[in-house]
DNA sequence: AATTAAATTAAACGCATGTTTTAAATATGT
DNA sequence: ACATATTTAAAACATGCGTTTAATTTAATT
C-alpha cells in the first residue's frame, strides 16, 4: 500500500502544516492584523507558543504563508509570459489574460487557493506589510520586470508616467476587489447573478483593467 | 477691529478642535486603527482622557473627522452632478470629472484637504470600518444614487451586471491610489517627474477609471 | 463673592496582544 | 537501553490599547 493511502504525499500533517493552513484561512478571511495567534492556534488545535517556536514571529509566519503560494505562483506566471514573447503583437488584455490559469493552478494549494491568494495579497497591500513587499520584489522581481515590459510593448504609446500611474491603479482596483470581493459576491449573488464566484470577479476586472490601462492618455 | 484679527472666524482653537485636526493628521498619515488615542492627544497637546470626554469614543471621533469633510464635499459634488441632469448626452468621463472641483474644494477644511480626505475614504474602506459606510450611506445617499443614475445614463449599453462590477474597481482603484499615494508621488518625483503632485494623481486617475468603465463588456 | 457647572488632569482599570520562559513529554540516534 | 535532541505544554511577561474614575482647576451663573 502506497504511502498516499491515508494521507497526500506532500504536506504532511505536523504542526507547522497545521499552523500554516489555520493561518492562511483566517488571514484571508479577517486579514493579517486582525487575526491572532491565539485564533490560529486555536483553529490549528496546537499550543500557542508553538507558533513562535517554530516561525519565530508572526511576521515570519505571515511571511511563509504568503510564500507558499508564491512559489506556485510566480513561476506559472512567468511560464504564460514566455509564450507571448514570440508573438509579434499583443495586448494588455492578453497580457492580462495569462494570469487566469495561473490563478486557477492555486487551487493545488488549497481547495479555495485563487481566492486566498488573492485577498492574502490584497490584505498585504492595503495592511502595511512593507516586509512582504519587499520579500516579492528580491524573490521574483524578475518575474514583474517581464509583466512590465511586455506590457510596454502591448502599448508603446503610453508615456512612462502614464504606464506608471495606471500599473499602480490596477494594482488597487484588483486588491480592493479580492478583499471586498467575498461580500460582493454574496451581494451579486443576491441581486442578480446567483451564480457569482470568484472567477466571475476575475473575469470582469481583467475587463476593467484592461480598458484602464490603454485609455486615452492624459491630456 | 473684527474677531478676525486674531484668528479666523469659524474653528477656535478649542480643545475639540485641537483634537480633530491632530487626529485628521495622523489618520490620513497611518489610517485609523493604526494611530492610537495617545498619539492624537500628545500630538494635540491634550489630556488623554478629552477625547472621550468630548467625543465619547474613538469610533466617535473618527465619525467627526471624516463627517467634517463629507460635509463640505458631498452637497459640493451634488451642484456639479445637477448640471449635468440637463446636458443631452454625458460621458463616463465628465462625471468622474466633477469630482475634481468638490475634491480641490476641500482645501478649504484644511491646506493638505483632498489628499486628507481621500486618504480617510481609503482606510475607511481598507480597514473594516462598516460604521463610517453605513454614516455616508445613510448621509448622503442620494448624492450617491444621483451619481449612479448619471453613471447609467453616460454607459447605457453596459448591463447592470458590468456596471456593478466596475463601479466597486473604481473604487478600489480611487482608495488605493490615495493610500499609497503619497508614496507614488515621491516615487514619481524622484524618478520622471518632479511636480507630480495629489492632482497628477487625480488627473490620472480619472482618465483609468473612465477607461475601465467604458472597457467592452464581459463576452 | 459664592455657588454651580464645565473642563482638565493624573492615575488606574481591564483587556488583548506577541513573545519568552521553564518544565514535561516525545522522538531520535547510538 | 540509554542519552540526547527535539518538540509540546502551561504559565507568566511586557507592552500597548481604549476607557473610566476621582480629584482638581477653570469658567459661568446667580
Amino acid at each position: 500500500m502506497s504511502e498516499t493511502a491515508t494521507h497526500s504525499r506532500k504536506s504532511k500533517i505536523t504542526t507547522q502544516n497545521k499552523i500554516l493552513n489555520a493561518a492562511e484561512t483566517l488571514f484571508a478571511r479577517e486579514g493579517f492584523e486582525q487575526t491572532s495567534l491565539r485564533q490560529i492556534t486555536q483553529e490549528a488545535g496546537v499550543n500557542l507558543a508553538s507558533v513562535n517556536y517554530h516561525f519565530g514571529s508572526k511576521k515570519a509566519l505571515i511571511q511563509a504563508v504568503v510564500a507558499r503560494y508564491m512559489n506556485v505562483f510566480m513561476p506559472a506566471l512567468e511560464a504564460q509570459l514566455k509564450q507571448l514573447d514570440d508573438k509579434p503583437t499583443i495586448t494588455s488584455l492578453c497580457v492580462f489574460a495569462s494570469f487566469k490559469a495561473p490563478l486557477l493552478s492555486l487551487t493545488q494549494v488549497h481547495k479555495r487557493g485563487t481566492e486566498h491568494f488573492l485577498r492574502l495579497l490584497g490584505f498585504a497591500y492595503s495592511e502595511t506589510q512593507g516586509h512582504l513587499r519587499r520579500y516579492t520584489q528580491s524573490a521574483f522581481g524578475d518575474v514583474l520586470q517581464h509583466l512590465l515590459s511586455l506590457l510596454h510593448r502591448a502599448n508603446p504609446r503610453l508615456t512612462e508616467q502614464d504606464m506608471f500611474w495606471r500599473l499602480h491603479f490596477v494594482l488597487g482596483a484588483t486588491v480592493f476587489a479580492q478583499v471586498s470581493g467575498q461580500a460582493l459576491i454574496e451581494i451579486a449573488q443576491a441581486e442578480f447573478d446567483e451564480n457569482a464566484d470568484i472567477q466571475t470577479v476575475i473575469e470582469h476586472l481583467i475587463n476593467f483593467i484592461a480598458g484602464g490601462l490603454d485609455s486615452g492618455a492624459v491630456g
